[in-house]
RNA sequence: GGGAGCUUAGCUCAGCUGGGAGAGCAUCUGCCUUACAAGCAGGGGGUCAUAGGUUCGAUCCCUAUAGCUCCCACCA
């Protein structure tokens, strides 16, 4: 039996461990069942399970659940992410409190060093996943650098190569100096900032005076090669062509042309720096001019940089500053606000470099990437970020994959420092294959973390190979992530699925919000408003945390987590288990028939066709992934209509002495408490298996009980329409008592006057003396009602209350007349728009008819209350 | 510069293809009614941002405006 309070750590991490003992989350490769796939995004050994984790992962398991329990063959493949350049960044540090460095240790001791972090840490996340319930299939646990998932990589790198799209070049890249490596554009965050445009003088050679150019970066002209001005430009007719001499630098550089420079922009001429700038590189391409890379790898300036050398970059730009300004050659200095790039993993500044580099050629692979959302082979929800997708695929650059980072995969690019050759391979190569010499040594360089990533759906199932999982479970069905790493990661695996497989790795990507604090501000370390999800389960439980991120939120839109919000989810957990508690108490030590055999009454038809619209409903809302919508639906069934209402209704049967009656209706409690415990077992998957092993006659896990389908024998629109008659009579008598402060212990004589069929109301009586507080409830013609009433009157039904005291009998009169307004209202609105030729023609027919019982039904209603109204006048 | 989203009750947000505006929290009133005070019953509270348009009918579709948020680009 259950203990009398909820209390989610009594049970939930004994019920994990029962559910991965069982081997429920390993699915079996089935050729009769349907598979269902989704792959987790991997999350890095770095972390700890955050919000957004926390959020994506429910929503996984809560598909993953509801699929599972549809028959559906479900697999949940987990795994983390080696997250080269975060984790290292992280060693590094730990590394500098020891006053260790990775010079120092050397390439080979410090992997060694992240792979007992690995070993240390990458666990942490997995045990956090499963106390979320995750129901993943940890048989097939991935690394993104096992030897399986690094197979797959450099079989892709291989192939890349050989046909072409992947090369090595000196490009201008996003240099970070803090880490140490290249980026690719996707890894920069751009940020505003105030600065200032500092306009400086470039003398000419013969001394014919001077050309001013506006930089946002004074140090870079230490690298000038020329300086440019638009061809058209008339104030620079005539001198283009001439030399210039670079101030502090005392290096000639050309006046040059060229298009790429506005007019109307600042000066109209252009410093040209190659080395340190995207747009000058490719300036510095078209007209031959040198490349003079002024800062170093760590960003201090270059011997290049001439007295500025091993200055870093900020003292070398106020000492630049000054040393102009000494020379008069500085002028104006204009406040200026522009984005600063800097690196997504420490947010230092990066710096444009030119640097050889490793990059794929995305052009070929983004044709048909784009293609396939466009078909609608892959589809996103919301539609909205296709736009955003495609955006950004159709504008995508090169793709910069090498980093001078240690953790990782590394490059399979082979040198030989005899003949030259460079060779890519499967294989370590120990000879040149090209001269055969020794003198052969590997790049030092690894990968990006997201070329490992990008090949996740299809790596984890073995890939290169064909796999009996890869044949079984991939195209995976839907992808779950936030907005935020479309780029990252969701475009870059749907090219390789497309490229390798020959397929799509998913066919839907599901984008979720992002969880903000209760202030609607991002959560960050820095300003230290994260809320732990760790926290919350050990406060609050698992199926808590879980409801409070799924229940009423809507797919892509920011959610704002909130205290409050967690308090209500575990409100209704606690509901829930009262709930069954009260079924499984009085269900105890009986023998019960099914639900195919009882006699059902009214108010059984009642629920059972509520539930069956909810079955139908929540069902439809959860394939369409409205996992929000489902649950709140839920929600409201098992608290408004089952709690509320059935329950009660259910008391007096239950208390009552026909033990026909009082098996039945307990037959449909647990009935209804088994199907909700299903439709609810996705979004809170420990407290219904919890609850569902309680009951009686419960066999296994509910985790392997069929989800609840729509069933036709179990809809009973007359019944469920006519109870919502006398629950329609019911809440006004309560209503009426309440307005009047009549108490509850007060109960008073009712009598019902039933005005079409009173069958229904019949067999209701004792409801209605239950849950609106009478004594003597009866049913009567309205000729034989006497003595001093309040009267109540609904469209079905008079009702009459024995007042208990003399009846004010203005205020009757005024409430009654509040009444017959309200009721005329109705009936215009209804005659207005029968009224309306329009409307009879063009709206639905259904419609139409709709408003015809409206206005048939109000203008009774108007009758009667006008003639209740006339009698009381006479009294 | 380009694009997207949001604006609904005091607060946080739902609202499926147009057919009478919903929830939770908060608030007010009355209740310890033998599952639950983490509760029960009842109430109040909204010109669905503004202005036009389409339609028999608009919170929903279209256009414009305002405010807020975000993404992309990066003119030195």
């Amino acid at each position: 039996m259950l203990s009398k309070t909820y209390n989610p750590h009594e049970f939930e991490s004994k019920i994990y461990k029962e559910w991965e003992q069982k081997g429920y989350f390993t699915p079996e490769i089935d050729s009769k069942k349907t598979p269902f796939t989704i792959v987790i995004p991997p999350p890095n050994i770095t972390g700890q399970l955050h919000m957004g984790h926390a959020l994506n992962n429910s929503i996984q398991d809560a598909i993953i659940r509801f699929k599972r329990m549809q028959g559906y063959s479900a697999l949940y493949l987990p795994g983390t992410d080696h997250a080269s350049i975060a984790t290292e960044v992280k060693i590094v540090e730990q590394l500098e409190k020891e006053g260790l460095s990775k010079k120092l240790l050397g390439r080979e001791r410090f992997l060694e060093r992240a792979w007992e972090w690995k070993e240390k840490y990458g666990g942490r996340i997995i045990e956090q996943l499963k106390s979320l319930g995750c129901s993943c299939d940890w048989t097939r646990l991935a690394f993104t650098m096992d030897e399986r998932c690094s197979r797959a990589v450099r079989h892709v790198f291989v192939k890349l190569y050989e046909k072409g799209l992947i090369y090595r070049g000196d490009r201008i890249i996003n240099w970070c100096p803090s880490c140490k490596t290249a980026l690719s554009d996707a890894e920069v965050d751009y940020e505003e900032q105030d600065s200032y445009f500092w306009h400086i003088k470039y003398p000419f050679k013969d001394g014919s005076g001077y050309v001013t150019v506006a930089t946002t970066r004074p140090e870079t002209m230490l690298g000038d090669t020329a300086v440019a001005v638009n061809p058209k430009d008339a104030r620079y007719k005539g001198l283009v062509g001439k030399t210039l001499i670079l101030p502090l630098m005392d290096r000639e550089i050309p006046l040059i042309a060229d298009d790429y420079v506005d007019i109307e922009f600042g000066t109209g001429a252009v410093k040209i720096t190659p080395a340190h700038d995207p747009n000058d590189f490719e300036v510095g391409m078209r007209h031959g001019l040198p490349v003079v890379r002024v800062m170093n790898d760590d960003g201090s300036m270059s011997e290049r940089a001439g007295r500025y050398a091993s200055l870093d970059r900020f003292e070398a730009r106020k000492k630049v500053v000054g040393d102009l300004k000494a020379l008069g050659l500085l002028g104006k200095m204009e406040p200026h606000r522009h984005n600063v790039g800097q690196c997504y993993r420490c947010e230092s500044t990066v710096e444009p470099i030119v640097s050889k580099q490793w990059f794929v050629k995305m052009a070929p692979l983004a044709e048909p990437a784009i293609k396939v959302v466009k078909e609608g082979k892959i589809r996103f929800i919301p539609k909205r970020f296709e736009k955003i997708y495609f955006n950004w695929m159709e504008n995508i650059k090169d793709w910069c994959i090498s980093r001078q980072l240690w953790w990782g995969h590394r490059i399979p690019a082979f040198y030989c420092d005899n003949c030259g050759h460079t060779a890519v391979s499967m294989e370590d190569l120990k000879a040149c294959p090209e001269c055969g010499s020794a003198n052969v040594r590997q790049d030092e360089n690894v990968l990006d973390t997201w070329f490992s990533s990008a090949l996740w759906p299809f790596s984890t199932m073995g890939y290169p190979d064909r796999t009996e999982d890869l044949e079984y479970f991939h195209p995976t069905d839907v992808l779950v992530t936030a907005y935020d790493i479309i780029f990252f990661w969701v475009a870059r695996m749907i090219f390789s699925a497309l490229e390798h497989m020959g397929e799509i790795p998913f066919k839907e990507v599901l984008i979720t919000g992002l969880v903000r604090d209760a202030l609607g501000r991002k959560m960050s370390k820095s300003l230290g408003n994260g809320i732990d999800p760790m926290e919350v389960i050990e406060k609050y439980g698992a199926d808590t945390l879980r409801f409070s991120l799924l229940n009423g939120v809507a797919p892509g839109s920011d959610m704002r987590f909130s205290q409050e919000k967690l308090e209500g989810c575990r409100n209704f957990g606690n509901k829930l288990w009262n709930a069954a508690r009260f079924v499984l108490i009085n269900a105890e030590g009986r023998k019960l028939s099914t639900i195919e055999s009882v006699q059902l009454n009214i108010a059984d038809k009642w629920v059972l066709t509520r539930l069956n619209q909810l079955i139908k409903e929540a069902t439809a809302n959860l394939e369409k992934y409205e996992l929000g919508l489902a649950g709140s639906k839920i929600y409201d069934f098992v608290w408004s209509v089952f709690c509320d209402w059935y329950i009660e209704l259910a008391k007096p049967l239950l208390y009552g002495d026909d033990e026909e009656k009082r098996d039945s209706t307990l037959v449909v409690l647990l009935h209804v408490l088994g199907s909700v415990l299903k439709l609810l077992h996705p979004f809170i998957p420990f407290i219904t298996e919890t609850i569902w092993q309680s009951m009686p006659g419960a066999s296994g896990s509910i985790m392997v009980q069929k989800f609840p389908e729509y069933d036709e024998r179990f809809v009973f629109e007359e019944e469920a329409e006519q109870m919502g008659h006398v629950i329609e009579a019911i809440r006004s008598i309560r209503n009426l008592r309440a307005e009047m402060n009549v108490p509850p212990s007060r109960r008073t004589g009712i009598t019902l006057v039933p005005l079409l069929d009173g069958g229904a109301f019949e067999s209701c009586l004792v409801y209605v003396e239950k849950l609106a507080f009478g004594t003597g409830v009866r049913i009567a013609k309205r000729e034989e009602v006497s003595g001093n009433n309040v009267s109540i009157v609904l469209p079905h039904c008079e009702i009459y209350i024995a007042a208990l005291e003399l009846i004010d009998k203005e205020k009757e009169i005024e409430r009654l007349s509040k009444e017959l307004e309200e009721a005329r209202g109705e009936l215009e609105r209804a005659q207005g728009k029968l009224a309306n030729q329009g409307f009879i023609a063009k709206a639905p027919a259904h419609l139409v008819e709709q408003e015809r019982q409206k206005r048939e039904k109000y203008s009774k209603l108007v009758e009667q209350l006008t003639q209740k109204l006339e009698e009381l006048k006479k009294m």
